[in-house]
DNA sequence: GAGCTTATTGCAACCTTGTGGCGTTAATGA
DNA sequence: TCATTAACGCCACAAGGTTGCAATAAGCTC
């Protein structure tokens, strides 16, 4: 068992492309370049994170608000997972389409708000009480990753 | 199986402050007022709420700030927990001393953001990789609870 | 490919949650 | 009761996130 890197595969543009196209939206190049960045990331990011790595790519940098936006499309179009970090930060990861990152457990730092994805299936769901709808269920691992532990031991 | 209150007893007034008393720093009314308001809740509750029930109660009104510092000392004394909601948003929760919260699974809403206690205890945990230091886990199961799904069905 | 329509973008202002600094107050111990 | 200093109140500020609206650029029709 380890703290695997993102089993996706990377994913071509093209493909990208379609499967943005898919949702009947329309494929703008911020939707395209933050869904593929995502695929192609170790883990879930948050809107900073992913702020910075765009502004590596030489392209014109887009907008905050837009940020924002794509990313909350994103996740409403069902192409991205959104999930508040142990830092109250919302993190983006992307869904693949046979939800695998729903299956797994997930180790979150404390400490840098990081999410590791732990090669560990889920426990099996329990039922729930009247009137309460399920959407999913996360086994969360609180902790210290290896990272932030080395700075301050 | 149901959605339980907290299983904690009410705690009187001169336990609370001792409990305080015994970590070693100052028993202050606010810090004795919103410990007593965690014993008594139901789950989890944030900053707002916590504010809007100390507005209930008659006594002078303490500060924003000063709540936050009780609340964060609480959590750092190890009388409180302190976890991030679905939506990014801080709550607390008193710290039983047979650490119940720790065994049992939550509900947690992502339109409310409520997190309610669901009497079933948890999975075991697993171990993990080299390097990750566990603090907690927590198996959460995200969905809509029945206050918010009566409102938009 | 040019032109039309309208979903997205960029930008500015604003909101909510949470922190840091500092002078004042009040819990504790002598 | 008095002295010491941990906590408090108040102010300004930081970080993450949202709203409104004019400007831009996808997608469609021709
Ligand atoms: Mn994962
Ligand atoms: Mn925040
Ligand atoms: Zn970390
Ligand atoms: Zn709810």
């Amino acid at each position: 068992m380890k703290a695997s890197p993102n089993a996706t595969a990377p994913a071509s543009f093209p493909a990208i492309e379609s499967t943005i196209r898919a949702t009947g939206a329309r494929v703008t190049t911020s939707r395209v370049r933050v869904y593929a960045l995502l695929q192609n990331a170790q883990g879930p990011l948050c809107h900073r994170e992913i702020e910075q790595r765009l502004s590596g790519e030489a392209l014109p940098a887009m907008d905050r608000v837009t940020l924002y936006r794509v990313l909350d499309w994103l996740a409403q179009a069902g192409l991205a997972h959104k999930a508040a970090d142990t830092r109250g930060v919302f993190r983006f990861s992307a869904a693949t389409s046979d939800g695998e990152h729903l299956r797994h457990m997930h180790f979150r730092c404390t400490a840098c708000g990081g999410v590791f994805c732990l090669e560990m299936s889920q426990p099996s769901l329990p039922e729930l009480p009247q009137g309460f709808r399920l959407a999913s269920a996360e086994f969360d691992i609180r902790g210290v990753c290896p990272d932030c532990a080395g700075k301050r031991p």
